[in-house]
DNA sequence: AACGTTCTTGACCGAATGGTCAAGTGCTCG
DNA sequence: CGAGCACTTGACCATTCGGTCAAGAACGTT
């Protein structure tokens, strides 16, 4: 377990977690062994335990800080605009596209949502991309733009249809994202604006 | 491994594939053991490769036979409704009832999802499902009652909603189902006619 | 009753696995 | 230079896992 980390022991916390991100995502969690992780890494097994004090603390720290990664990019993305269904389709595709640039977190976050021992993290992260999101929509609800519903069970599924679209067409089909994305947005708005 | 079953043996098989799949839900897969699911069921581990040969097969049989359920489900619930939109919408509702009946399902298939090894047999069942929904969207855009756009694309969009509604107020929150339900019916229905 | 088939038992096996730790290395700062 | 802390090593441990198999019980058919 560490204490304080001078940067070669940032750097190499980083290094974990981004190297076992990638080989929890391609094998899964369970089928990928510390032993696997640091072998890989042409290091000793203390090294791990140094850093972290257990494989479900690992893949905790990686959940927890690739969402606030995600955060940070779509409240750039979204800036100081002003209209609130334009907010949330900006966020949409800043999503889109941060997950394209990202795809491990994206098993990732799904195989943890399968397992209660993540629930905690997990639950976290999305109520705070679930608050995001409705605070746009009760917005856009307020200034009359779209129709007035459950702001958090509109962001839900807005969250939904994209994860959706994103796994099928941009992950398993690896098609362009560009479709993806529009197909996305107009679903989504249509839907909260309502007819 | 079998090859011809009595209806003991039938019964068994069943048996085995309940009792395992809700093991599978509440601890996860790689977490419960074959020997936890024999012992549970106070039988020897020899029963449980007399009509599995591995634990993958077990989980693969899982999905397979419960998707077809849900399909069934599904099927029965249409009809032989004449408007494609209301078919839409009847198969939404029926797929929400069937998973708030067999919540265990949700986790495994969402478990499933992410691990390489039941990519096949989770593909085949999401390919079902999208194309009886496109069936119905397309459809619609034939009668001109939804704007003309892919239809697997909208298919992908309803389910995401749906599920991540599902997930989210039925399970997580245990909120009466009906509200979810007409969220996620208001949503997808717009969402697919547009404007 | 006798025979073949279906089904059940549970000890056993080799191969991991997550995690520990005593010992050592290398960096930093006085 | 030397003390102290940050980091690294890798053999080791207890445990567990998926899967096998020789032996036998239960069943159905004649």
């Amino acid at each position: 377990m560490r204490r304080k980390l001078t940067q070669r022991g940032k750097d190499r916390r980083r290094q974990l977690m981004e190297h076992a991100a990638e080989l929890f995502a391609e094998r899964g969690y369970h089928p990928t062994s510390v032993s696997d992780i640091v072998e890989s890494l042409r290091v000793g097994k203390g090294v791990f335990y140094w850093y972290f004090s257990s494989k479900e603390e690992l893949l905790s720290e990686i959940l927890r800080e690739s969402h606030q990664d995600l955060r940070r990019r779509q409240q750039q993305a979204i800036g100081d605009e002003p209209n609130p269904v334009l907010r949330i389709e900006l966020g949409i595709r800043a999503t889109i596209e941060w997950f394209l640039e990202h795809r491990k977190y994206f098993t990732l976050f799904q195989f943890a949502a399968s397992d209660e021992r993540f629930a905690p993290v997990l639950r976290r992260n999305h109520d705070v991309a679930i608050a995001d999101a409705a605070r746009h929509i009760k917005e856009a609800i307020v200034d009359g733009l779209v129709a007035d519903q459950n702001p958090e069970m509109l962001a839900e599924a807005i969250v939904g249809a994209c994860n959706q679209l994103t796994r099928t067409y941009v992950f398993d089909r690896h098609e362009p994202v560009e479709r993806t994305t529009e197909a996305a947005v107009s679903f989504c708005l249509h839907g909260i604006v309502g007819k």
